[in-house]
DNA sequence: GGATGGATTGGCT
DNA sequence: GCCAATCCATCCA
């Protein structure tokens, strides 16, 4: 399918509003669904001292929707100094390393006492010069598949450069990076989670949530 | 205090 | 398709 048949996304003239914290505060599914065409940014200093603001539109994300989840790491109560974030009321980051060298970027959601996340698992920058650069990866591959160098949960947060130092604090431009809505509304679709075989009846729930056949998709 | 394995990725067969 | 890399939270003794 040629890129331009894609399903495309419908900007109603809205402004850009920075969602708040207790936007994350609703049910997680709902949160996790929202979050899609949304625009996830982060606020860096580069070596020369330049500060800029790097822009993901969120195009990928899975809900962990608490104590019922197997799939979940606080499922059964699992209450520990990892998962204790997750227990917060919505509106703070939940990071952790995976495999020992992928860092997860999570939003908890929810109300508090419930332990419920939602994973940021793709997007594709807004800027005009990464733009330029996904092009070239694209029109590269003849398969139009997804630009391999770019997907995935690891490498959404290496190009942030995202890492634990966020873990527990907040969604906000105060701690440079959060949420912004600027109307983009895309066809979502469900899916089941990956890489939770583990997870026994949970790992087919259809808690992933993707931008219709979007080039930028971790997977299919 | 030691063993285990994972919400992943990239390289090699 | 298979598997190593690499850290540390969690579990068990």
């Amino acid at each position: 399918m040629p890129a331009s048949e894609l399903p495309s996304a419908k900007f109603p003239l809205s402004q850009v509003t920075v969602l708040e914290p207790a936007w994350f505060t609703r049910p997680t599914c709902v949160v996790a669904a929202d979050l899609i065409g949304k625009v996830l940014c982060r606020q860096l200093t580069d070596s020369d001292g330049v500060v800029k603001v790097l822009r993901m539109r969120i195009s990928e994300t899975e809900a962990y929707i608490g104590e019922g989840d197997a799939a979940c790491h606080a499922h059964a109560g699992t209450r520990t100094a990892r998962t204790e974030i997750m227990y917060s009321q919505g509106g703070v980051f939940y990071v952790y390393l995976t495999y020992g060298i992928h860092h997860m970027l999570n939003l908890v959601s929810g109300p508090a006492e419930s332990p419920e996340a939602v994973l940021i698992r793709a997007g594709f920058s807004t800027t005009e010069s990464d733009r330029l650069v996904e092009e070239q990866l694209l029109s590269a591959d003849k398969q139009l598949t997804h630009p391999r160098q770019l997907a995935g949960p690891g490498k959404l947060t290496k190009r942030l450069q995202i890492d634990r130092n966020l873990y527990g604090k907040s969604i906000s431009p105060k701690t440079g990076v959060w949420v912004e809505d600027d109307g983009c509304q895309p066809p979502v679709a469900l899916r089941p989670r990956i890489g939770i075989d583990y997870a026994g009846a949970a790992k087919d729930w259809l808690l992933r949530y993707v931008w219709t056949d979007h080039l930028s998709l971790s997977k299919k």
